[in-house]
DNA sequence: GTCTATACCATGATAGAC
DNA sequence: GTCTATCATGGTATAGAC
């Protein structure tokens, strides 16, 4: 599962055979059928994966940052940790949500879900700073902006644009903290 | 050309087979070999066709809009005119990108070519309005803005959050304007 | 220029020996 | 659980008749 997740993130489902997973875990095709009968199978226990993952991640952060604004940093900066791959493979979220929109794949949607995830979380967290109604926007902000410094990233490669754009989030979200902290007055 | 361009947006480019083209054109495979040697061959056809598809909307823009400000305003609605299509398939530019990424095709370089000329563009045009060395990154934070609305706008299907972005683009934008405005004087 | 026929290969998937 | 052998399908690409 693992190796498939790896290859699915850097080749594209589509374009993953079973002789890819298999010949990475060094296992032959035949026995690769008799864990994951189908590709859609072995796709819907990648997502699962990255959703228990994404979930591991987000509580990690929850218990990292002492405040929301600190939270929500620790989301902005994993553009910056994990720059090398995004900019060779994008991110690995949205461009299986893309893939599979352009399958008219079923796991489309538990694909979403992983963004879900990020948007719930990041919702709660502006909520937590006092933005009420307005939270859900700003946390869709915050993820929309997030996934157009990676697709950028990835089409031209530029390490100062990813450095800039993560310095205006925070920045931003700074600002945003000021606002809500003004008007809670 | 036109038919292969409308399927690499909608099934990916990976996932469109000959036949598929062939099909649409009703043409048989064998015929489509005459007019193109090898998939990468028609790729290539679409990027050109692509490339020069935008270099005429963007002097169109140019054409249209009155100040520099009306005429960034001209890409950012593009997000409300494609909006359909884009929470379908995504951004035509974006998504190539993005596959011809993971298949480590020798296009790629090519369909980020696209981008640039909307990068190009827009900086042209934050210079017009006075933004100096810092055009580039403004060119650069739109493009980026405007690809994370149209990654989001796929995966949630949100016409709502498209349409706040897109305000929130050009309020942003007029902020920038009166910004320099002021450093001019 | 357009077609049929076909070579050739990779793929998803199965059967069955060990 | 692991393997080899095999099948059916569909893909890119070519040859050659008309």
């Amino acid at each position: 599962m693992a190796a498939a997740d790896e290859l699915f993130y850097r080749q594209g489902f589509d374009h993953t055979s079973f002789a890819d997973i298999a010949g990475a875990v060094k296992l032959s095709r035949g026995n690769f059928y008799y864990h994951f009968r189908t590709k859609d199978e072995i796709l819907d226990a990648v997502i699962d994966r990255r959703l228990e993952a994404t979930r591991a991640m987000l509580a990690g952060w929850a218990a990292e940052g002492a405040s929301p604004v600190a939270r929500i940093e620790c989301f902005v900066r994993i553009l910056i940790m994990n720059q090398i791959r995004i900019m060779a493979y994008g991110c690995p979220v949205g461009t299986l949500c893309q893939e599979l929109a352009k399958l008219d794949h079923a796991a489309r949607a538990r694909a979403a879900d992983v963004f879900a995830l990020f948007r719930d979380w990041l919702t709660a967290e502006f909520e937590a700073l006092g933005a009420g109604d307005e939270a859900g926007a700003l946390a869709l902000h915050v993820l929309g902006w997030s996934q157009g410094t990676a697709a950028l990233a990835n089409a031209f490669k530029d390490e100062v644009f990813v450095r800039r754009e993560v310095d205006g989030m925070c920045a931003w979200l700074a600002a945003q903290a000021r606002r809500l902290a003004r008007a809670r007055r």
